[in-house]
DNA sequence: CACGGATTTAGACTACTTCTAAACCTGGAG
DNA sequence: CTCCAGGTTTAGAAGTAGTCTAAATCCGTG
């Protein structure tokens, strides 16, 4: 949350006021937002911002590191600010998406895997949420 | 790709052509078509098949068990006619995908997860697959 | 052979994303 | 101060994935 502005300067994305707001947006939350939810959110700020700039925006930040896309619900990217390893569980009723640590789970086996070059991987899992 | 036709029946499918020439392409390979892939395939059988006909079939398929929709490229659903548990690998550079036998890798800790009712989950991998 | 239900079809339509070309800053050189 | 050049933003067009609709077709039964 701190300072966007000087966390998009010292990243190298030149902070203009259209990015200020996307990012604000998308790195405060964790409700792993698509591009167009981001660009409701981030127009309440910045009221003549466009979807282009809102695209071209989470591309750069991506880029940069700051947020990461992911590829989970149908259909669409969404957009996660949590940038470590971490897991995924994904709710089958309401479709929102939850972060698992990384320690919560441990796979092993890789090893085995000699035709590949594993540079990341995921748990993704699928269920319901408990209430609770 | 023993007796198509059959397998239809059997799984309460009505084995039409057009059913049959999708049916053919899509249990017939391990390369996780997407459903434009499966029209351009399933037509050099069947030239009328129309893209209607594509989609309701998949989904028709997947509801009888026959074929798994997967969440794992950007932008499309791919369609598994692997439909036991496994895991996965995306080769980032050619965008290939690749089976990983579920006794491959070994997941631990999701006893910890009270929160998640987890009915499903899977590993996803990316990386550069070794040529060999 | 007519009927009715299931199936197929083309094309319209929606959603997501990228592209394009014009407009718009902004900061430095003259 | 003015002009220019870069980078940035914009609206809308275009491209791609997927769904929907309504008419046409097919097929088994009476």
């Amino acid at each position: 949350m701190a300072d966007i502005y000087e966390l998009l300067r010292s990243a190298g994305v030149q902070p203009t006021p259209q990015r200020l707001a996307v990012a604000r947006y998308v790195l405060g939350t964790t409700s792993h937002p698509t591009a167009d939810e981001v660009l409701a959110k981030a127009r309440r700020e910045c009221p003549t911002l466009s979807r282009a700039t809102v695209y071209n925006t989470l591309t750069r930040l991506a880029e940069h590191g700051l947020v990461r896309p992911q590829t989970i619900r149908e259909g669409v990217v969404v957009f996660d600010a949590h940038t470590e390893r971490h897991h995924h569980f994904v709710d089958e009723a309401t479709g929102k998406i939850y972060d698992v640590p990384w320690e919560a789970l441990s796979v092993s086996g890789e090893s085995s895997l000699r035709e590949y070059d594993v540079r990341d991987y995921q748990v993704v899992m699928r269920g319901r949420r408990r209430k609770s």
